[in-house]
DNA sequence: GTCTATACTTTGATAGAC
DNA sequence: GTCTATCAAAGTATAGAC
Protein backbone atom coordinates (compact mmCIF):
# COMPACT_ATOMS: atom_id res chain seq x y z
CA UNK A 1 0.00 0.00 0.00
CA UNK A 2 2.13 3.15 -1.40
CA UNK A 3 1.29 6.42 0.10
CA UNK A 4 0.08 8.37 -2.33
CA UNK A 5 1.74 10.99 -3.33
CA UNK A 6 0.20 13.93 -2.16
CA UNK A 7 0.54 12.88 1.11
CA UNK A 8 4.34 11.90 0.58
CA UNK A 9 4.64 15.97 -0.65
CA UNK A 10 3.36 16.90 2.65
CA UNK A 11 4.89 14.51 5.17
CA UNK A 12 8.05 15.55 3.59
CA UNK A 13 7.55 19.67 3.97
CA UNK A 14 5.97 19.40 7.69
CA UNK A 15 9.27 17.31 8.22
CA UNK A 16 11.59 20.21 6.50
CA UNK A 17 9.80 23.25 7.13
CA UNK A 18 9.73 22.89 11.11
CA UNK A 19 13.46 21.95 11.19
CA UNK A 20 14.82 24.32 8.22
CA UNK A 21 12.10 27.03 7.90
CA UNK A 22 9.98 28.19 5.04
CA UNK A 23 12.63 29.94 3.20
CA UNK A 24 15.08 28.13 3.99
CA UNK A 25 13.80 24.90 2.37
CA UNK A 26 13.76 24.34 -1.36
CA UNK A 27 10.92 22.95 -3.23
CA UNK A 28 13.26 20.81 -5.35
CA UNK A 29 14.51 19.10 -1.78
CA UNK A 30 10.93 18.46 -0.46
CA UNK A 31 10.05 17.09 -3.72
CA UNK A 32 13.57 14.96 -3.66
CA UNK A 33 12.89 13.55 -0.19
CA UNK A 34 9.02 12.87 -1.00
CA UNK A 35 10.48 10.80 -4.35
CA UNK A 36 7.93 13.06 -6.43
CA UNK A 37 7.93 14.96 -9.69
CA UNK A 38 8.45 18.34 -10.09
CA UNK A 39 4.88 18.58 -11.55
CA UNK A 40 3.59 16.45 -9.12
CA UNK A 41 3.40 19.68 -6.41
CA UNK A 42 1.53 21.90 -8.93
CA UNK A 43 -0.88 19.55 -9.47
CA UNK A 44 -2.47 18.78 -6.10
CA UNK A 45 -0.94 22.40 -5.33
CA UNK A 46 -1.41 25.02 -7.86
CA UNK A 47 -0.71 27.49 -5.68
CA UNK A 48 2.84 26.04 -5.11
CA UNK A 49 5.18 26.77 -2.57
CA UNK A 50 2.47 28.96 -0.11
CA UNK A 51 -0.50 26.71 -0.34
CA UNK A 52 1.89 23.94 0.25
CA UNK A 53 3.26 25.53 3.69
CA UNK A 54 -0.02 26.58 4.72
CA UNK A 55 -1.05 23.46 4.28
CA UNK A 56 1.87 21.70 5.96
CA UNK A 57 1.37 24.27 9.09
CA UNK A 58 -2.21 23.80 9.79
CA UNK A 59 -2.29 20.03 9.42
CA UNK A 60 0.95 19.55 11.46
CA UNK A 61 -0.14 21.78 14.44
CA UNK A 62 -3.20 19.61 14.18
CA UNK A 63 -0.96 16.53 14.74
CA UNK A 64 0.94 17.97 17.80
CA UNK A 65 -1.92 19.09 19.30
CA UNK A 66 -3.46 15.44 18.84
CA UNK A 67 -0.73 14.45 20.47
CA UNK A 68 -0.35 15.92 23.48
CA UNK A 69 -3.90 15.16 23.84
CA UNK A 70 -3.27 12.13 24.22
CA UNK A 71 -0.63 12.45 26.82
CA UNK A 72 -2.63 14.51 29.04
CA UNK A 73 -5.64 11.92 28.57
CA UNK A 74 -3.52 9.23 29.99
CA UNK A 75 -2.36 10.97 32.65
CA UNK A 76 -4.19 10.77 35.74
CA UNK A 77 -4.31 14.65 36.77
CA UNK A 78 -3.82 18.19 35.03
CA UNK A 79 -0.08 19.06 36.35
CA UNK A 80 1.05 15.70 35.91
CA UNK A 81 -0.04 15.38 32.65
CA UNK A 82 1.67 18.88 31.93
CA UNK A 83 4.23 17.39 33.48
CA UNK A 84 4.86 14.68 31.33
CA UNK A 85 4.44 16.64 28.35
CA UNK A 86 7.40 18.41 28.93
CA UNK A 87 9.19 15.28 29.47
CA UNK A 88 8.35 14.17 26.17
CA UNK A 89 10.01 16.91 24.24
CA UNK A 90 12.26 16.50 25.97
CA UNK A 91 13.57 12.81 25.07
CA UNK A 92 12.30 13.69 21.27
CA UNK A 93 14.81 16.57 21.42
CA UNK A 94 17.36 14.09 22.92
CA UNK A 95 16.83 11.48 20.65
CA UNK A 96 16.45 13.50 17.30
CA UNK A 97 19.56 15.38 18.19
CA UNK A 98 17.52 18.69 19.21
CA UNK A 99 15.86 18.61 15.79
CA UNK A 100 12.24 17.72 16.34
CA UNK A 101 10.86 20.58 18.31
CA UNK A 102 7.64 22.48 17.39
CA UNK A 103 6.74 21.57 14.42
CA UNK A 104 5.65 25.39 13.47
CA UNK A 105 7.67 27.65 15.54
CA UNK A 106 10.68 28.65 13.30
CA UNK A 107 7.98 29.13 10.32
CA UNK A 108 6.20 31.58 12.53
CA UNK A 109 8.79 33.62 13.35
CA UNK A 110 9.88 33.86 9.77
CA UNK A 111 6.59 34.44 8.47
CA UNK A 112 5.25 37.12 10.98
CA UNK A 113 6.24 39.76 9.24
CA UNK A 114 6.54 39.05 6.03
CA UNK A 115 3.59 36.47 4.74
CA UNK A 116 0.08 37.62 5.96
CA UNK A 117 -0.95 33.95 4.64
CA UNK A 118 1.13 31.54 6.53
CA UNK A 119 1.00 34.33 9.41
CA UNK A 120 -2.66 33.12 9.65
CA UNK A 121 -2.16 29.95 9.52
CA UNK A 122 0.30 29.73 11.70
CA UNK A 123 -1.83 32.06 14.40
CA UNK A 124 -5.06 29.68 13.53
CA UNK A 125 -2.78 26.65 14.84
CA UNK A 126 -1.68 28.49 18.18
CA UNK A 127 -5.50 29.88 18.87
CA UNK A 128 -6.60 26.23 18.68
CA UNK A 129 -3.98 25.16 21.47
CA UNK A 130 -4.61 27.66 23.72
CA UNK A 131 -8.61 27.09 23.55
CA UNK A 132 -8.24 23.46 23.73
CA UNK A 133 -5.86 23.70 26.73
CA UNK A 134 -8.22 26.20 28.25
CA UNK A 135 -10.77 24.28 28.54
CA UNK A 136 -8.93 21.50 29.94
CA UNK A 137 -8.41 23.69 32.83
CA UNK A 138 -11.63 25.10 33.24
CA UNK A 139 -12.95 21.56 33.13
CA UNK A 140 -10.15 21.08 36.15
CA UNK A 141 -11.96 23.40 38.20
CA UNK A 142 -10.32 26.90 37.24
CA UNK A 143 -12.30 30.24 36.37
CA UNK A 144 -11.86 30.97 32.63
CA UNK A 145 -9.51 34.08 33.27
CA UNK A 146 -7.23 32.35 35.36
CA UNK A 147 -6.94 29.36 32.94
CA UNK A 148 -6.11 31.12 30.03
CA UNK A 149 -3.75 32.52 31.46
CA UNK A 150 -2.36 29.43 32.80
CA UNK A 151 -2.57 27.67 29.57
CA UNK A 152 -0.83 30.82 27.57
CA UNK A 153 1.72 30.36 29.78
CA UNK A 154 2.06 26.68 29.80
CA UNK A 155 2.26 26.72 25.88
CA UNK A 156 4.50 29.76 26.04
CA UNK A 157 7.15 27.96 28.69
CA UNK A 158 7.14 25.17 25.69
CA UNK A 159 7.82 27.41 23.11
CA UNK A 160 10.60 29.18 24.80
CA UNK A 161 12.26 26.08 25.88
CA UNK A 162 12.09 24.45 22.31
CA UNK A 163 14.10 27.70 21.34
CA UNK A 164 16.98 27.37 24.42
CA UNK A 165 16.82 23.51 24.01
CA UNK A 166 17.32 23.53 19.84
CA UNK A 167 20.33 26.16 20.25
CA UNK A 168 21.90 25.15 23.25
CA UNK A 169 21.84 21.47 22.40
CA UNK A 170 20.43 20.43 26.00
CA UNK A 171 17.47 19.42 27.58
CA UNK A 172 17.58 21.49 30.78
CA UNK A 173 15.31 24.31 29.14
CA UNK A 174 12.61 22.30 28.87
CA UNK A 175 12.84 20.54 32.05
CA UNK A 176 13.09 23.42 33.58
CA UNK A 177 10.05 24.78 31.91
CA UNK A 178 8.56 21.55 32.82
CA UNK A 179 8.84 22.20 36.26
CA UNK A 180 7.51 25.64 36.27
CA UNK A 181 4.42 24.83 34.15
CA UNK A 182 3.43 21.63 36.49
CA UNK A 183 4.38 24.85 39.70
CA UNK A 184 2.01 26.90 38.15
CA UNK A 185 -0.75 24.37 37.26
CA UNK A 186 -0.13 23.28 40.97
CA UNK A 187 -1.10 26.77 42.43
CA UNK A 188 -3.47 27.52 39.97
CA UNK A 189 -5.62 24.00 40.94
CA UNK A 190 -5.47 24.87 44.59
CA UNK A 191 -5.87 28.29 44.38
CA UNK A 192 -9.73 27.43 43.03
CA UNK A 193 -10.53 23.93 43.52
CA UNK A 194 -13.49 23.96 43.02
CA UNK A 195 -13.42 20.89 41.18
CA UNK A 196 -16.01 19.04 38.99
CA UNK A 197 -17.48 15.53 40.37
CA UNK B 1 29.09 62.73 11.56
CA UNK B 2 28.22 59.53 8.96
CA UNK B 3 28.08 56.28 10.50
CA UNK B 4 30.84 54.21 8.89
CA UNK B 5 29.85 51.85 6.20
CA UNK B 6 30.71 48.49 8.32
CA UNK B 7 28.30 50.21 11.28
CA UNK B 8 25.68 50.58 8.53
CA UNK B 9 25.65 47.15 7.20
CA UNK B 10 25.54 45.43 10.72
CA UNK B 11 23.05 47.77 11.59
CA UNK B 12 20.38 46.81 9.09
CA UNK B 13 22.16 43.16 8.95
CA UNK B 14 20.80 43.17 13.33
CA UNK B 15 17.06 44.32 12.02
CA UNK B 16 16.26 42.22 8.75
CA UNK B 17 17.49 38.95 10.32
CA UNK B 18 15.55 39.28 13.40
CA UNK B 19 12.85 39.91 11.39
CA UNK B 20 12.79 37.73 8.59
CA UNK B 21 15.33 35.23 9.47
CA UNK B 22 18.52 34.05 7.93
CA UNK B 23 17.36 32.90 4.81
CA UNK B 24 14.65 34.87 4.01
CA UNK B 25 16.91 38.29 3.98
CA UNK B 26 19.07 38.79 1.04
CA UNK B 27 22.58 40.04 1.29
CA UNK B 28 21.44 42.65 -1.65
CA UNK B 29 18.13 43.73 0.76
CA UNK B 30 20.84 44.58 3.31
CA UNK B 31 22.95 46.68 1.14
CA UNK B 32 19.79 48.16 -0.11
CA UNK B 33 18.74 49.03 3.22
CA UNK B 34 22.73 50.68 4.61
CA UNK B 35 23.12 51.95 1.50
CA UNK B 36 26.41 50.25 0.70
CA UNK B 37 28.03 48.93 -1.94
CA UNK B 38 28.52 45.18 -3.02
CA UNK B 39 31.69 45.27 -2.75
CA UNK B 40 32.14 47.00 0.62
CA UNK B 41 30.14 44.02 2.60
CA UNK B 42 33.19 41.61 1.35
CA UNK B 43 35.70 44.03 2.15
CA UNK B 44 34.43 43.99 6.21
CA UNK B 45 33.39 40.82 6.06
CA UNK B 46 35.11 38.35 3.74
CA UNK B 47 33.55 35.47 5.35
CA UNK B 48 30.59 36.73 3.81
CA UNK B 49 26.77 35.83 4.49
CA UNK B 50 27.72 33.23 7.19
CA UNK B 51 30.53 35.40 8.99
CA UNK B 52 28.21 38.66 8.92
CA UNK B 53 25.16 36.73 10.44
CA UNK B 54 27.60 35.59 13.03
CA UNK B 55 28.41 39.35 13.98
CA UNK B 56 24.90 40.35 14.22
CA UNK B 57 23.54 37.62 16.06
CA UNK B 58 26.42 38.26 18.70
CA UNK B 59 26.06 42.18 19.03
CA UNK B 60 22.14 42.33 18.75
CA UNK B 61 22.39 39.67 21.73
CA UNK B 62 24.19 41.79 23.81
CA UNK B 63 22.31 45.08 22.76
CA UNK B 64 19.40 43.33 23.94
CA UNK B 65 20.89 41.60 27.55
CA UNK B 66 22.19 45.62 28.31
CA UNK B 67 18.70 46.66 27.42
CA UNK B 68 17.08 44.07 29.74
CA UNK B 69 19.96 44.96 32.72
CA UNK B 70 19.22 48.59 32.33
CA UNK B 71 15.61 47.99 33.07
CA UNK B 72 16.42 45.05 35.91
CA UNK B 73 18.79 48.14 37.63
CA UNK B 74 15.96 50.86 37.53
CA UNK B 75 13.60 48.52 38.81
CA UNK B 76 13.42 48.59 42.86
CA UNK B 77 13.15 44.48 43.00
CA UNK B 78 13.80 42.03 40.86
CA UNK B 79 10.30 40.73 40.62
CA UNK B 80 9.50 44.28 39.72
CA UNK B 81 12.21 44.52 37.47
CA UNK B 82 10.69 41.17 35.58
CA UNK B 83 7.83 42.14 35.41
CA UNK B 84 8.78 45.79 34.00
CA UNK B 85 10.63 43.76 30.78
CA UNK B 86 7.57 42.02 29.69
CA UNK B 87 5.80 45.44 29.79
CA UNK B 88 8.33 46.63 27.66
CA UNK B 89 8.50 43.55 25.63
CA UNK B 90 4.67 43.67 25.08
CA UNK B 91 4.42 48.09 24.27
CA UNK B 92 7.75 47.35 21.56
CA UNK B 93 5.84 44.30 20.16
CA UNK B 94 2.00 46.52 19.80
CA UNK B 95 4.39 50.10 18.68
CA UNK B 96 6.34 48.29 15.82
CA UNK B 97 3.43 46.01 14.63
CA UNK B 98 4.70 42.71 16.01
CA UNK B 99 7.55 43.26 14.26
CA UNK B 100 10.37 43.16 16.66
CA UNK B 101 11.09 40.80 19.49
CA UNK B 102 13.87 38.62 20.13
CA UNK B 103 16.95 39.70 18.22
CA UNK B 104 18.38 36.25 17.35
CA UNK B 105 15.69 33.36 18.07
CA UNK B 106 14.44 33.44 13.97
CA UNK B 107 17.46 32.77 13.44
CA UNK B 108 18.20 30.64 15.89
CA UNK B 109 15.59 28.23 14.66
CA UNK B 110 16.78 28.49 11.76
CA UNK B 111 19.92 27.49 11.76
CA UNK B 112 19.89 25.41 14.77
CA UNK B 113 19.87 22.01 12.67
CA UNK B 114 21.84 23.67 9.95
CA UNK B 115 24.69 25.75 10.48
CA UNK B 116 26.81 24.88 13.65
CA UNK B 117 28.81 28.08 13.36
CA UNK B 118 25.60 30.06 13.44
CA UNK B 119 23.73 27.62 15.87
CA UNK B 120 26.76 28.03 18.43
CA UNK B 121 26.45 31.98 18.17
CA UNK B 122 22.71 31.64 18.99
CA UNK B 123 23.86 28.75 21.80
CA UNK B 124 26.76 31.58 22.80
CA UNK B 125 23.93 34.73 23.29
CA UNK B 126 21.56 32.44 24.96
CA UNK B 127 24.16 31.12 27.89
CA UNK B 128 25.33 34.26 28.59
CA UNK B 129 21.67 35.33 29.33
CA UNK B 130 21.08 32.90 31.66
CA UNK B 131 24.33 33.02 33.16
CA UNK B 132 23.48 37.36 33.98
CA UNK B 133 20.17 36.30 35.08
CA UNK B 134 20.77 33.36 37.37
CA UNK B 135 24.16 35.55 38.99
CA UNK B 136 21.34 38.61 39.36
CA UNK B 137 18.59 36.09 40.78
CA UNK B 138 21.27 34.17 43.21
CA UNK B 139 22.34 37.69 44.43
CA UNK B 140 18.83 38.56 45.48
CA UNK B 141 19.13 35.31 48.05
CA UNK B 142 17.95 32.61 45.71
CA UNK B 143 20.61 29.51 45.83
CA UNK B 144 22.34 28.50 42.99
CA UNK B 145 20.16 25.82 41.25
CA UNK B 146 16.91 27.33 42.13
CA UNK B 147 17.91 30.82 41.02
CA UNK B 148 19.36 29.11 37.61
CA UNK B 149 15.81 27.21 37.19
CA UNK B 150 14.00 30.49 37.33
CA UNK B 151 16.80 32.44 34.98
CA UNK B 152 15.46 29.44 32.32
CA UNK B 153 11.99 29.97 32.88
CA UNK B 154 11.84 33.16 33.00
CA UNK B 155 13.45 33.24 29.25
CA UNK B 156 11.64 30.42 27.82
CA UNK B 157 8.64 32.65 29.03
CA UNK B 158 10.04 35.54 26.96
CA UNK B 159 10.79 33.85 24.19
CA UNK B 160 7.17 31.60 24.06
CA UNK B 161 5.95 35.11 24.52
CA UNK B 162 7.32 36.37 21.73
CA UNK B 163 6.59 33.78 19.31
CA UNK B 164 2.65 33.73 20.48
CA UNK B 165 2.28 37.56 20.21
CA UNK B 166 4.00 37.55 16.90
CA UNK B 167 1.85 35.29 15.47
CA UNK B 168 -1.02 35.92 17.05
CA UNK B 169 -0.50 39.82 16.81
CA UNK B 170 -1.40 40.15 20.42
CA UNK B 171 -0.04 41.27 23.41
CA UNK B 172 -2.13 38.98 25.55
CA UNK B 173 0.61 36.36 25.73
CA UNK B 174 3.11 38.59 26.69
CA UNK B 175 1.21 39.99 29.37
CA UNK B 176 0.04 36.83 30.51
CA UNK B 177 3.85 35.47 30.42
CA UNK B 178 4.89 38.33 32.12
CA UNK B 179 2.70 37.45 35.15
CA UNK B 180 3.58 34.05 35.31
CA UNK B 181 7.37 34.77 35.36
CA UNK B 182 7.12 37.63 37.90
CA UNK B 183 5.14 35.02 40.10
CA UNK B 184 7.70 32.64 39.81
CA UNK B 185 10.18 34.89 40.90
CA UNK B 186 8.15 36.16 43.92
CA UNK B 187 7.69 32.49 44.72
CA UNK B 188 11.60 31.92 44.83
CA UNK B 189 12.48 35.00 46.66
CA UNK B 190 9.32 33.99 49.55
CA UNK B 191 11.14 30.49 49.60
CA UNK B 192 14.52 31.48 50.10
CA UNK B 193 14.28 34.73 51.40
CA UNK B 194 17.98 34.78 52.60
CA UNK B 195 18.19 38.24 51.23
CA UNK B 196 21.91 40.11 51.24
CA UNK B 197 21.55 43.59 53.37
C1' DG C 1 -1.02 11.90 -12.92
C1' DT C 2 3.50 11.75 -14.03
C1' DC C 3 7.68 12.58 -16.84
C1' DT C 4 11.35 15.70 -19.01
C1' DA C 5 12.85 19.88 -20.28
C1' DT C 6 13.07 24.59 -19.75
C1' DA C 7 11.90 29.65 -18.80
C1' DC C 8 12.67 33.22 -15.70
C1' DT C 9 14.22 35.31 -11.40
C1' DT C 10 17.02 35.84 -7.59
C1' DT C 11 20.68 34.29 -4.91
C1' DG C 12 25.57 34.67 -3.05
C1' DA C 13 29.88 35.88 -4.65
C1' DT C 14 33.86 37.78 -7.63
C1' DA C 15 36.72 40.74 -10.94
C1' DG C 16 38.75 44.74 -12.34
C1' DA C 17 38.64 49.78 -12.90
C1' DC C 18 39.18 53.77 -10.15
C1' DG D 1 37.31 51.59 0.01
C1' DT D 2 34.01 51.95 -3.34
C1' DC D 3 31.92 51.49 -8.06
C1' DT D 4 30.00 48.70 -12.06
C1' DA D 5 29.55 44.70 -14.37
C1' DT D 6 29.10 40.03 -14.30
C1' DC D 7 29.34 34.95 -12.99
C1' DA D 8 27.61 30.40 -11.75
C1' DA D 9 24.21 28.23 -9.07
C1' DA D 10 19.86 27.64 -7.02
C1' DG D 11 15.28 29.35 -6.55
C1' DT D 12 10.16 28.93 -8.21
C1' DA D 13 7.24 28.00 -11.71
C1' DT D 14 5.50 26.39 -16.39
C1' DA D 15 4.97 23.77 -20.92
C1' DG D 16 4.09 19.88 -23.47
C1' DA D 17 4.55 14.89 -24.34
C1' DC D 18 2.81 10.65 -22.68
Amino acid sequence: MATDTRERILDASRGLFARRGYAGTGIKQILAEADAAFASLYHFFPGGKDELAAEAIRTSGAMYQHLVEGVLDAAPDLPTGISDCFAAAAETLRATGYADACPIATVALEVASTDEALRQATADVFAGWITALTERIVSAGVDQAAAAELAISAIALLEGAFVLSRALHSTEPMTAAGTAATQAAHAALTTAPAAVP
